[in-house]
DNA sequence: CTTGGAAAGTCAACAAGGCTGACATAAAGT
DNA sequence: ACTTTATGTCAGCCTTGTTGACTTTCCAAG
């Protein structure tokens, strides 16, 4: 034994069981917001627009499209529904005319609480029953799973372009 | 401070980078199957499907249902296609002929090694660099977080219908 | 032995949300 | 003046989910 226990975490079996963990937790992750967005037209594109939103006022659709990880048009469709509904507004750079700065309404502001709000009291759930210790190895193992050029988006939100 | 101190996990910042980090770290946990299957005619459904064929082979069609959580029609043209293209095999119940089960043929257990053996590349280099303490945080955390319903597909696996 | 209901399969139609490609406009930068 | 960047838009396609209706098969209970 001694080296070899230590490794027992590796095993395919193991690894296995976390990745039917990480396909059942997404289920149970994206369920509740789901449920509420299915009262509206919006879905899950549109609560990851409002969350990013709500997170970096005044972001850009570049930047927007770069945290997301989808082409500008499926974007655009999904922005525009959400500004002819008046839930985000968009404003014309001050230094760069070209850029769009994107802004919760407060119509907007309050389906991301709806949202928000179911979201964490289920994460507020899983951590509790998890404890302090278990939080901080599921930040680290999610940290390392996700693509290197995305690490730099998970962060400390509000950050504003130069 | 005190007793404030230890609740400093669950502040809504805290729950915030837990949500992002569950975005981040999914995308990154199915990057590499997606690059993969795009070089075949099948999508992540397919993925799926193949997996928990994998997990139990001879699993029920209504089984599946249950644990993937989608309608019938829309894991039939998935298995249609399977079927079709020799990966999955579809037997009669011996006791019950109603019922199909499911294998994977040789074709078939050939592209779950391929899709599987990237999938826990990437799972072990982060299970790796996050270290034993913090996988079994992880795994804590997302138990609490699925579905109660969904606990108990997440387990021990191989498990046959009686 | 008949019948009710479960398991499976299929057809059709539809919606969300991805994608590509082509093109337009405005503004910034060189 | 020219090129590049940021954004928006049109059109069309694909995957994967949905609902609803209907059929076939066949186990099991009455």
């Amino acid at each position: 034994m001694g080296s070899g226990e230590s490794l027992l975490f590796l095993t395919d079996e193991q690894l296995r069981r976390g990745i039917e963990a990480m396909f059942f937790a997404y289920r149970g992750f994206t369920a509740d917001p789901d449920r509420i967005l299915a009262n509206y037209t919006y879905g899950r594109a549109h609560h990851r627009a409002i969350h990013f939103i709500k997170r970096s006022p005044g972001t850009t659709v570049n930047n927007l499209l770069a945290i997301l990880g989808v082409t500008k048009q499926s974007l655009n469709r999904v922005l525009r529904a959400l500004i002819e509904d008046g839930l985000v507004e968009s404003r014309v750079g001050k230094r760069d005319k070209r850029e769009r700065h994107l802004f919760l309404t407060e119509e907007g502001a309050a389906l991301e609480r709806e949202l928000s709000e179911a979201q964490r009291n289920r994460m507020r759930a899983a951590y509790r029953q998890a404890g302090p210790d278990a939080v901080a190895g599921f930040r680290a193992v999610l940290e390392q799973m996700m693509d290197p050029e995305m690490r730099k988006h998970y962060g400390t939100g509000s950050e504003q372009g130069p």
